[in-house]
RNA sequence: GGUGACGUGGCCGAGUGGUCAGGCAGAGGCCUGCAAAGCCUCCUACGGCGGUUCGAAUCCGCCCGUCACCUCCA
């Protein structure tokens, strides 16, 4: 069958395009990264999904994909940094809080990007092309301002160096705030640089010889501004046009805005053709906080053992100690990116059951291929409709809700399937295959088998001996019809967190699942 | 104040003019010594008020509500 045509929402546009790469079937696009200065948060990871699942949509119709998907390690300024030249920036005042930790602040940056991509692997999102750091780009950067200088986009103060929003057409259209008037009316507690020529004007280059990272530059020791940090290094890889730019919908203003600006006058025109912009989740309905208590970093969840404040996260099917890192992926596709997302640990909980269901049809498919048994496959046709569906749905603007819907259809037909013949486990090892590379929901595409057994895992083994005692003594009651003694023996495991199920192969033990 | 998004059954979430979303929870049934799991069946909603139409959750208008951004938070 031909295939859908793959269409995303514009912010640009406010329209839902066909996605026509510059490049026929080759997907160019840059993602906007994490600032390393703490743990990432599922929000964050919601935006860096969407992009995977543009990628993986895009090799699914059979394109190449480049993408570019940064990490900010340089502190930006906060607003206390524009009152207070010399005060901190989001890493400087991570490196006040966690002094102890961390030698300097590379070595906080180090360590938060490590964090990232451990996350990055977990949630199995596939690795980009380039995944550049702004610090190894300073220079790019500082050539990029002193270009826009010499070309009158920007100019100096004694404070730094700003772009100059009237130099070129159409500064606001993203976000369409476009009026100056209006972004001088609201009531913003910020003090203002008094050289700036326009209150939209906005930095390059901030002069702070005292900034914990500095740079020389013509004007003196300090260092760059947040937003031409992107607009370099996507140009750098990807050149003066590409297709498409990611990023969460807070970035819409003033960060997208700002690098159309740049990218605009340093390529001489528009440099990137799509917008697409990741909502913010909700959590329990509400926004996510510390202080609201629902405030969930990856870590907390999959590996609440080396979070420090796990208490408070009530955790739905353990797995080894923490939340299966595909089911917290499964979690974030329930919702479709651009609209609110309420994500709740029910929800969690029942993706957490269905992720269980795709890995035990692929255990099972696997045994059926072993055993390759003569017969017909009722169900490769099925599993085909059931993908085209699933690729139709995520080429609707990632209708991620809707593609799972049909995955789960698909791994239900497996299920259902009375005996598996060597031939229909072919087919739905295809499907299990074409469906992970698609949504990345049956298993890591990372190496993350751990060479050291975890202590949930010895545990486990410690206990599984007495376990399989108890059980095979619970049989024996069952089968001299002792149901009495059998329930004691199971509540006895019950209480172990052992959950029995008997089923027509003899009886079965898993580890309880909690909530 | 400005800008942009969104409001679907107990809950989460598809669906853009007229026949199905799906899942979770709940009810009944099959199976089971009893459970668990699984399977079958049931539960029929579209914020409010107008309008367009033979017909609207779906298009238009107004209102109400939620969320986000408005100089560095995905």
């Amino acid at each position: 069958m031909s295939s859908p045509t793959f269409r995303l929402y514009n912010t640009l546009t406010h329209e839902t395009e066909p996605v026509e790469p510059i490049e026929e079937e080759h997907l160019r696009f840059y993602s906007c990264g994490p600032t390393v200065y703490t743990y990432a948060h599922i929000g964050n990871f919601r935006s860096f999904v969407t992009a995977d699942l543009i990628r993986r949509t895009a090799e699914a119709l059979g394109w190449d994909v480049t993408n570019v998907s940064n990490v900010t390690d340089v502190g930006h300024l906060t607003q206390d940094d524009l009152v207070d030249p010399g005060g901190a920036d989001k890493m400087q005042q991570a490196l006040e809080r966690e002094g102890e930790r961390f030698a300097n602040i590379y070595d906080l940056a180090r360590h938060y990007t490590e964090a990232f991509l451990d996350d990055w692997r977990a949630l199995n999102l596939r690795e980009p092309e380039v995944r550049p750091r702004a610090t190894e780009h300073v220079t790019d950067q500082l050539e990029a301002v002193i270009e826009l200088v010499e070309t009158g986009h920007a100019y100096t103060t004694d404070r730094g160096v700003y772009f100059s929003v009237d130099s070129i057409d159409d500064y606001g259209h993203l976000s369409g705030n476009t009026e100056a008037e209006q972004l001088q009316a609201t009531d913003r507690d910020v003090v203002e640089d008094p050289g700036k020529q326009d209150p939209r004007d906005f930095a390059l280059w901030k002069h702070d010889p005292d900034h914990l990272m500095h740079w020389h530059s013509p004007w003196g020791w300090g260092f760059p501004g947040w937003h031409i940090e992107c607009s370099v290094m996507g140009m750098r890889y990807l050149g003066n046009r590409f297709d498409l730019h990611t990023g969460g919908e807070d970035l819409i203003f003033p960060h997208h805005d700002c690098e159309i600006a740049q990218n605009k006058a340093l390529a001489g025109g528009p440099t990137v053709n799509y917008w697409v912009h990741t909502r913010f989740l909700q959590v329990e309905g509400k926004k996510m906080s510390k202080s609201e208590g629902n405030f969930y970093t990856v870590r907390d969840l999959i590996n609440p053992d080396s979070s420090r404040d796990d208490h408070h996260v009530p955790l739905p099917l353990r797995k080894n100690g923490g939340v299966d890192p595909l089911a917290l992926r499964y979690t974030l596709l329930q919702g479709q990116y651009r609209k609110p997302f309420n994500f709740t640990l029910d929800t969690l909980e029942t993706a957490a059951r269905h992720v269980q269901r795709f890995r035990d049809a692929s255990e099972r498919v696997d045994d059926a291929i072993e055993a390759d048994v003569d017969g017909p496959d009722p169900i490769g046709p099925e599993l085909g409709d059931c993908y085209d569906e699933m690729l139709a749905a995520m080429c609707d603007d990632l209708n991620t809700p809707a593609a799972t819907a049909a995955a789960l259809d698909g791994v239900k037909t497996i299920e259902q399937a009375d005996r598996l013949s060597g031939a229909a486990a072919y087919s739905a090892r295809h499907w299990l295959d074409r469906t992970n590379a698609l949504l990345g929901i049956v298993k890591s595409e990372h190496d993350t088998s751990d060479a050291s057994p975890s202590e949930a895992d010895l545990s486990a083994a410690h206990l599984s001996g007495s376990i399989d005692e108890l059980l095979a003594e619970r049989e024996a009651a069952r089968k001299d019809g002792e149901y009495a003694r059998a329930d004691a023996i199971r509540d006895t495991l019950d209480a172990l967190g052992i959950e029995v199920m008997d089923t027509p192969d003899g009886p079965q033990w898993d580890r309880k699942r909690e909530l």
